[in-house]
DNA sequence: TCCAAAATGGAGTGTATACTCAAATTGTCG
DNA sequence: CGACAATTTGAGTATACACTCCATTTTGGA
């Protein structure tokens, strides 16, 4: 029952097969073929590992949404500027991984666990704006800090939304003068 | 070369049920077939009147964003309260068009002329949003309307996403909160 | 060294899709 | 009416897709 190593690098070849394409063409480009193609695979090979390609979709995208949230080590910590600015750097960073975030969120895939899945770390993302809201204003009510953290990662994502739709645009200057904004 | 009456119905059929069909099921619901079916109407009447699948979607879809807009008659006397309540009232009331708006623009579709559309459309209410300021508020310099309009037009986008992901999300509650953020 | 489990190749299946085309029908106008 | 263009039909094409099957090869522990 012990995998061999073999399977498993075959395993990592797909995924990054999956990564790369979902990166440069969306959704669209990461057919079956194309990442078998990609992963140097056969379609057979392919799902003695996965059950469907949607299986390693959702792998990836699932690292892809981790990859959202700054730093969890801090948590309690840091500052809201902090907090944007990882965002951005995200974003900025890794523009396709961010076009994918938003594209299979808003897929309406089948299956909703997607969308589970997005909601539960927007959610831990929220308290964690709304803590650093809290610490830097002691005034603020819990349920103030946590509307104005829902308001300032709505920002976000919608300037991140706009910048991938255009890239010319200040995406980093904008967020940071949504952050001021609530201060 | 002249129209006759009977073609011209035809193809309001096909666009009402082409409409209702991504209202009900989204992008993937509307296939050709499935258009056809509802309008009572067979493929090739479909091709005598438009020239691909992709041309009767984005009409439907200009005419959703357009009513993204309110008003434009009132431009240049609408208050901030008034633009958001208008931009609520689209994503409530057409849950499904406002992901298709969220979906097309995000699909990185081949055709980037879909992405330019929503931007300008973007552009036009961001100048309104940003008049609104100015009139709330006239010490207000042009290129921090601008700026601010920006912001708030991305916290709407945003907080639209949230709540195609989680229908419970207290929506207009959250919008109204980004619009007093803004006086 | 042996062998069962794991992994692979790759042809093949079934299905859904957008789209075409030649022929038949219908609408308009002189 | 009669001619002719606009429209409609519906069977048909081409293609892309996810996925299966199973004979063969490879792996790694006993």
């Amino acid at each position: 029952m012990a995998r061999y190593q073999v399977g498993i690098r075959t395993e990592t070849r797909i995924l990054d097969a999956t990564r790369d394409l979902l990166a440069e063409g969306g959704l669209e480009a990461a057919t079956l073929k194309a990442i078998c193609n990609r992963a140097g695979v056969q379609a057979g090979s392919f799902y003695n590992l996965f059950a469907s390609k949607e299986q390693a979709i959702m792998r990836v995208a699932r690292d892809a949404i981790r990859a959202v949230d700054p730093d969890p080590g801090r948590a309690g910590t840091d500052t809201i500027a902090d907090l944007v600015e990882a965002y951005v750097r995200f974003v900025t960073d890794q523009p396709e991984l961010a076009r994918i975030y938003l594209q299979i969120a808003v897929s309406g895939s089948n299956d909703d666990s997607v969308a589970r899945r997005f909601l539960r770390h927007h959610v831990r993302r929220v308290e964690r704006f709304a803590d650093a809201l809290q610490r830097a204003d002691a005034s603020m009510t819990p349920s103030g800090a946590t509307q104005m953290a829902e308001v300032l990662l709505g920002a976000l994502d919608g300037l991140a939304f706009r910048w991938v739709l255009d890239q010319s645009f200040d995406f980093a200057g904008h967020a940071k003068a949504a952050a001021d904004q609530c201060s």
